[in-house]
DNA sequence: AATGAATGAGAATTCATTCAT
DNA sequence: GATGAATGAATTCTCATTCAT
């Protein structure tokens, strides 16, 4: 972390051959495992290699250290989390249904990939800048879809910052209550409620 | 290597004098800081043990290891936010006023002390236990609170979990924006606004 | 071990009082207790002073060092299975009557006390004088019974040092065998088929 | 600190290649001598890699820990021993001339090994497993030959696992007072003699 | 590209011993 | 005599990274 990146020799370079594209995406994978279970401090190169079935020594030719692969992690994580949940806003008919098209989809995504939250969470302590790029990101998104509204007339007129981060932090507290913690509530079930919330709290008035 | 385990030489004694009191003490606060600058992975017992200006070994007559420092910390963090959310609701008046005046305490808490978001997420890596407990805890905190509401009828009645963890989600990731990432926003003005998003959220209909 | 021994300023002093002899006797029975069940390396002072129930620091008003309380009790040991021995040498008649019952008190002592085979045999490592004047003397004796039995024409007249070392490595082994590692087998039996062997090893013929 | 042991980095694989065989051989022989010269727990790791020259990482990528090394040891010692005996009685005729065979044999081994004696005398607190291998297995093997000269009708019949540890005893306490206490009276010497006791000891009737 | 042996800086932890009260 | 806090040297073990093959 934190180290002086003066100029590495090699590694994060796209692989030429197709060989090399199926051992880079291997240790991703292996990665995502590894650092899903025991965190990036805890999680091992070689432990990396092992279930990637690549010698140790490989991993340096696609990846300059261990932060490296873990960057490239967390990037992917989020431009994936991202994506989802632009897919379902698009289908939705509105800024409150929007959010609410949301919210359904990230759970449905932190349910299926529950290490997504240790990964982006731990990127706070490991890997900063994707962090804030992230959530800056994911709350810049949000503020865009709520002032299209508000612009539409759908929802108050006085929307702030404020209140995307605040839809955010529900979001993500209750992907972790309802999807990681403890996953036996319908996951729809969740997000209708809190979309309630939200509809009333940025109500037009 | 037949070990027994049985009585470990030490540790995790309560100090028996007021030295000793005062000695665990500076560990403490010496463990506040590190951990918050350096994290727990990169902050070092020997760093510790110089800020509060005692030697290495010392550290191991009170905590026996360094998650056990860790630990303390989380648990003493946690119960400070308690609290100061805990007074500052006990002046409110009605249940929106007082998760207002949870959100305000809150926010003015983690603006003194930034180093508190570093430790207690961290914790979801070091010390779940901890971490859960932490946060499970203020949710139950806010659920009480909004029941007590419901019941007196200044809000909706169908309130559930759900709400409690959205508005806690709300809350934690408003600190994070406003009072650790920039603090130039007035901490008061993102409560009231935050807190009118909820009021409208839970308003009886 | 084997530090210069340098004029140390307290320590193994006979202590004064009653209060102090009473101790220092609990010291050393709990050490006896420490070291039979961790070993010297193992064995803490902390631990042996709360089993003994005293504070950490009043071990050195009694002994300078662990050697030092090592030592005491090795000789201790040492010094009893030795006297046990000679008693029952004492009522024996005739050298072969002797060696029988020496072999037969000093595996009814091992049974008893199982942990001094751990402590006399960590004396190898621990306490190398101790050790070996206890086996030297043992053997002495050995060979002091077994040559006055020659003079007495009750055995064979070409007794050496040989014969008392070997006698002597039978009964360390038979206890190990016979009181340590297993007691199922009475030990007056594992004792006469002993000195039978013996009996006819020296025969005079 | 949610540790999962599962698959440790490295340790204790066998090497895979001609280059890993050699630095293995070297670490197991700079550990014979010191722990031969210091015992267990004085020697250190760091002076092993230094007498093998290699560095003090390279440790642990054959050995998981210092005990790991001790081990590997003392049963390659034992293993060691016991061959030299084997061969020696293989040559023998009879069951008395075979004991005496492998008392000699044994005898010169350890005049060329004092280390032997210490390392697996140490593993008595060190790696209670592999002593008791290595006493259990001589005793049964000494035992087996005996039995075999009973039914050959060369010794008595009554023969006994007494007998047999009754034999070793003689037999570690000879070498251990003519070899390695001091090794100036000649072994073969103390063989003949040790072994006349045997012969008579249990000689037909 | 792949391999796996080698490296060594870095940290945690232990505990005998000292000492002020 | 008794207490228990303080000390710090000594060691083990980890693992990211390098490199020769």
């Amino acid at each position: 972390m934190q180290k002086s990146d003066a100029g590495k020799t090699q590694g994060d370079r796209e692989p030429r051959t197709p060989r090399g594209q199926r051992t880079r995406r291997a240790l991703l994978d292996a990665a995502a495992l590894e650092f899903g279970e025991k965190g990036f401090h805890d999680g091992s190169i070689s432990s990396i290699t092992r279930r990637a079935g690549v010698s140790l020594g490989t991993f340096y030719t696609y990846f300059a250290a261990k932060d490296e692969i873990f960057r490239a992690l967390v990037r992917d994580m989020s431009a994936r989390v991202g994506q989802h949940a632009g897919e379902a806003v698009a289908l939705a008919d509105g800024a409150v249904a929007a959010e609410g098209a949301a919210l359904a989809a990230f759970l449905a995504f932190a349910r299926e990939h529950k290490e997504v939250y240790r990964i982006i969470d731990e990127a706070e302590f490991t890997d900063r800048e994707s962090y804030l790029r992230h959530y800056e990101g994911t709350a810049a998104r949000i503020l865009d879809r709520l002032r299209a509204g508000a612009e539409r007339g759908e929802i108050r007129e006085d929307i702030d910052e404020i209140h995307a981060w605040a839809i955010m932090g529900m979001n993500v507290f209750l992907g972790l209550r309802y999807c990681v913690l403890d996953d036996r509530v319908d996951s729809e079930h969740v997000a209708r409620i809190a979309n309630k919330l939200v509809a009333d709290g940025i109500r037009k008035r």
